[in-house]
DNA sequence: TGTTTGACCACGG
DNA sequence: GCCGTGGCCAAAC
């Protein structure tokens, strides 16, 4: 039956997010090499009914919590990141830069 | 069955 | 540093 579709990969990359941390669409299209960081959000969205996928850790290249209109309610993704210690400021997730995480990255520390 | 949209990003001007 | 365009694949209409 179902063959390995794009989604799973993303699935698995995106549960591989190291918590506290968060990545974006573009780096998760980029680790895959295929399709593009449109594909990321549309597997997300399906992966919020079909897997436990810690979408609140995915964010734009902004920074920005693109996606928190989707949880259901708007203000629960920021809860989830601002519970795993991540500061979000504005629907923005501050320090971005340094909380961002590549998926070709082993997962290290930053302390 | 074809068109349109979609949690976007990279590049060029 | 901001604006416009192309691209990419899949699902919904």
């Amino acid at each position: 039956m179902p063959e390995p579709t794009y989604y799973e990969r993303v699935y698995e990359v995106v549960r591989k997010i190291p918590k506290g941390r968060v990545s974006t669409y573009g780096a998760i299209a980029d680790f895959l090499a295929l399709g593009s960081a449109r594909m990321v959000g549309w597997a997300l969205h399906q992966s919020l009914q079909s897997n436990d996928v810690p979408a609140h850790r995915v964010v734009n290249r902004k920074g920005e919590l693109s996606g928190r209109n989707h949880f259901g309610h708007p203000g629960l993704m920021q809860a989830l990141l601002e519970s795993e210690g991540v500061e979000i400021q504005h629907n923005t997730v501050c320090a971005f830069k340094q909380l961002f995480w590549h998926p070709a990255v082993l997962v290290t520390d930053v302390s």
